[in-house]
DNA sequence: CCCCAGTCCTGCGGGC
DNA sequence: TGCCCGCAGGACTGGG
C-alpha cells in the first residue's frame, strides 16, 4: 500500500534514469484486466508528452509527478498496488503504462488490482487538483503550530484524521498506526482532547517515523506487492510496532498485547499499554 | 458537521 | 485437496 515512504523511494528509484530524458512515446500496455483510469484520454496524452523532456521527477502526498518542459505534468497515483518501475516488474501481465525514453529504457506503472490513475495536467489543472486548497501539506514539512492550527475546529478520532488527506497529505493506514504508537497516543482519541504536548509528539514522531521508513525503502507486506524502481522488496515491515501485529507483544512495554479495532471501516493496530 | 456504507479491483489465505 | 468468502484500504460518493 503505497504510502508517503513507498512513494518517495519510488521518486528517489526512478530519478537518475529519467529525469532528463526525452519521452519518444507513452501508451498503454495490452492487458487483459479493466483498463485503469486516465485523464485525458491517452490519444491526448500521447499528444502532448511526446517528444517532451522529463525536466523533474517529483512527489506530491501519495503521487509521483513528472514534470515536463512544456509545462504539463504527469501525476500518477499507485493508490493499493501500483508500482513505477524501470526495466523491471514483479510480473508482465499487469503492467498498465509505458513510458519509452530516448535513451532506450523504459519506465513503467505496473498495478496488480487496478485501482490506480494516471493523469496529465496543465499548471492550473494541477493548482486545482493538487493545490492546498484540496491537499493538506506534506507531513515532513509540518511543525507543531501547523498541526495544531490543522487539528482545531473539528473533532474526530486522532487515527481518522490523520488518513484525511486534506488536513496531512500523505500519511495512510501503516504509517498512521505507527505514528501513534510511537507519539503514545490511543487512535480512540478526539482530536480536541489533545495537549499541545501531544500534538507536540504527534508532529516529532510524524516526521521520525516516516523518514526512517524512507531511509529502509519503504514496508513490502506479506502479499508482497510494494517494490522499489529496480522490483527490490522495502524493509521497513521489520520495523513495524504494530500494523498487522495483533496478538502479539507489543514491542515498546514487552507486557501488553497489540490490539486490532476498526475505525472508519479499516483496521487500526495500537498498544492499549503505551497508548493513552 | 460527523459518520457510515458502498464503489472500483485482484490475489491471497483462512476455514470448512 | 479444493473451493468460497472475507479481507486488504487508496480515494471518492451519496445518504442519514
Amino acid at each position: 500500500m503505497p504510502e508517503l515512504p513507498e512513494v518517495e523511494t519510488m521518486v528517489r528509484g526512478i530519478r537518475p534514469h529519467v529525469a532528463g530524458r526525452v519521452i519518444t512515446r507513452v501508451e498503454r500496455c495490452r492487458c487483459r484486466y479493466r483498463p485503469i483510469d486516465v485523464t485525458p484520454s491517452m490519444r491526448q496524452i500521447a499528444r502532448r508528452a511526446t517528444g517532451r523532456t522529463i525536466v523533474e521527477v517529483a512527489r506530491r502526498a501519495k503521487r509521483i509527478l513528472l514534470k515536463l518542459d512544456s509545462g504539463d505534468c504527469f501525476a500518477i497515483e499507485p493508490r493499493m498496488t501500483g508500482l513505477m518501475l524501470v526495466d523491471a516488474a514483479p510480473d508482465r501481465s499487469h503492467l498498465r503504462i509505458r513510458w519509452r525514453l530516448d535513451d532506450g529504457n523504459d519506465l513503467w506503472f505496473w498495478d496488480r488490482r487496478g485501482l490506480g490513475t494516471l493523469r496529465l495536467y496543465t499548471p492550473d489543472e494541477y493548482e486545482a487538483a493538487l493545490g492546498p486548497d484540496r491537499l493538506g501539506p506534506e507531513p515532513l514539512d509540518m511543525s507543531t503550530a501547523d498541526w495544531k492550527q490543522r487539528l482545531t475546529g473539528r473533532s474526530r478520532e486522532i487515527k481518522v484524521a490523520l488518513l484525511d488527506q486534506k488536513l496531512v497529505a500523505g500519511i495512510g493506514n501503516l504509517y498512521a498506526a505507527e505514528i501513534l504508537h510511537a507519539a503514545r497516543i490511543d487512535p480512540r482519541r478526539r482530536t480536541e482532547g489533545l495537549s499541545g504536548r501531544e500534538i507536540g509528539r504527534i508532529a516529532a514522531r510524524a516526521i521520525e517515523i516516516l523518514n526512517e521508513a524512507i531511509r529502509y525503502e519503504g514496508s513490502t507486506l506479506s502479499d508482497g506487492t510494494y517494490r522499489n524502481a529496480i522490483n527490490g522488496e522495502g524493509r521497513y515491515q521489520n520495523e513495524h510496532r504494530v500494523y498487522g501485529r495483533a496478538g502479539q507483544p507489543c514491542g515498546s512495554c514487552g507486557k501488553a498485547t497489540i490490539v486490532r479495532i476498526v475505525q472508519a471501516q479499516r483496521a487500526t493496530f495500537y498498544c492499549p499499554k503505551c497508548q493513552r
